[in-house]
DNA sequence: TTGCGCCACTAAACAGTGTTCAGTAAATTT
DNA sequence: AAATTTACTGAACACTGTTTAGTGGCGCAA
């Protein structure tokens, strides 16, 4: 039964040759200015056949999500193996921010687009991102455990650290800091972070 | 000369029909949902007048977006009338998520669409940002006169603040909170926002 | 009043999307 | 070798935003 699983493997192939040119095709045009044309002539094949491997556009833009989603994680792994709880917050926070400002498009898939969650075809992404809020979560609370912050309200500290984080990144992404010059902006970013993290002593 | 009037005041009326079909439209179908022959319809012409009343959709989209900043100033009016800067901010802050919460379409075109602020036909919509800005901005400025806070690094505070504003509109609006039940997303917002109030006058 | 020109308006088309379908040729099975 | 299944495609469909070539009526000069 060679021939059957080699056939899967084909398969296989040709979902992540789309979902490699559609990759590419999206990090240069950014998202919008993707269509399933250009795939297919990136791939060399015709769009209908891009329908034979996805359902839909759609699906494509979930796999896309979920590489983004892999790559933060990856990109914010090395907070997780500090000891300490603190540091690790810290760290994890800087890594989080830095993520979305070297990635934009990335963030964006994971944090800005509508409601793209809301499909079971994306559920992949989607444990994996509760994973990775479940490590910031446990986080924040090994710091409540040893009394980092005043309250002990372990999810509202989260949601307002993950606030600020998310704001700050998603101002930026979407070009809502045009009050500040360009050259400050990432400036303002970082004092802004600072300004967190010892204010988050008082949380 | 009345003819001339009466022709320009069709206009404008004209102008104005199109634009409140389009805000039904967009707020019963969000606004994405809306097309050129949907809002043609409405007001029983055909999609080529349009034409002749707006650019492109474009412009309608700067027109609404201006309604929606216009409408955002009018939801924190109350605020700037209060004496006491602090009261003044904390009022502000409220009442900004509170816009958010309430109109997340309007806060969407204002803060979460891609970049739309570039073109100079919506330098109106700007104008009146910065100038909301501004006075948020002033209203930290005299926290920081009067010794609210620790740093004396306004724009920082004020940027802080911002974040955790619309870091925390933004995940309500595009539904990243999904990790939390439906009946306490609103609740664990509002112990953020009393967090962060609290917090701030450690910054 | 009459005829000319202008102007608001439109039907129909165009170009670009995502998506589907009937047909084809090759690979595989019988 | 014949039958069937598979992989693929050209051409179409439905739907976008937008443009164009008119058309009919209104206002104005004669």
């Amino acid at each position: 039964m060679g021939i059957l699983q080699r056939k899967e493997r084909e398969k296989e192939e040709m979902r992540q040759l789309i979902l490699d040119a559609a990759h590419d095709l999206f990090r240069e045009k950014g998202y919008d200015g993707v269509n399933i044309r250009q795939i297919a002539e990136a791939i060399e094949y015709s769009p209908a056949t891009i329908y034979l491997y996805y359902k839909d556009k759609n699906e494509i833009y979930y796999a896309l999500q979920f590489m983004a989603a892999a790559a933060k994680r990856d990109h914010v792994a090395p907070a997780m193996s500090i000891e300490d709880p603190w540091a690790r917050l810290t760290e994890f926070g800087r890594l989080y921010i830095d993520f979305g400002m070297q990635h934009p498009d990335w963030y964006d898939l994971l944090f800005l687009t509508r409601a793209p969650m809301e499909h079971i075809e994306n559920q992949d992404c989607w444990v994996l991102g509760k994973a990775t809020h479940a490590f910031f979560v446990d986080t924040v609370q090994a710091c409540v455990d040893r009394r980092y912050f005043k309250s002990t309200d372990t999810e509202a500290i989260a949601y307002t650290l993950w606030c600020h984080a998310h704001g700050l990144v998603s101002l930026f992404v979407r070009d809502r800091m045009r009050m500040y010059p360009e050259e400050r902006r990432k400036g303002l970013a970082e004092r802004s972070f600072e300004m967190l993290v010892k204010m988050a002593g008082c949380l």
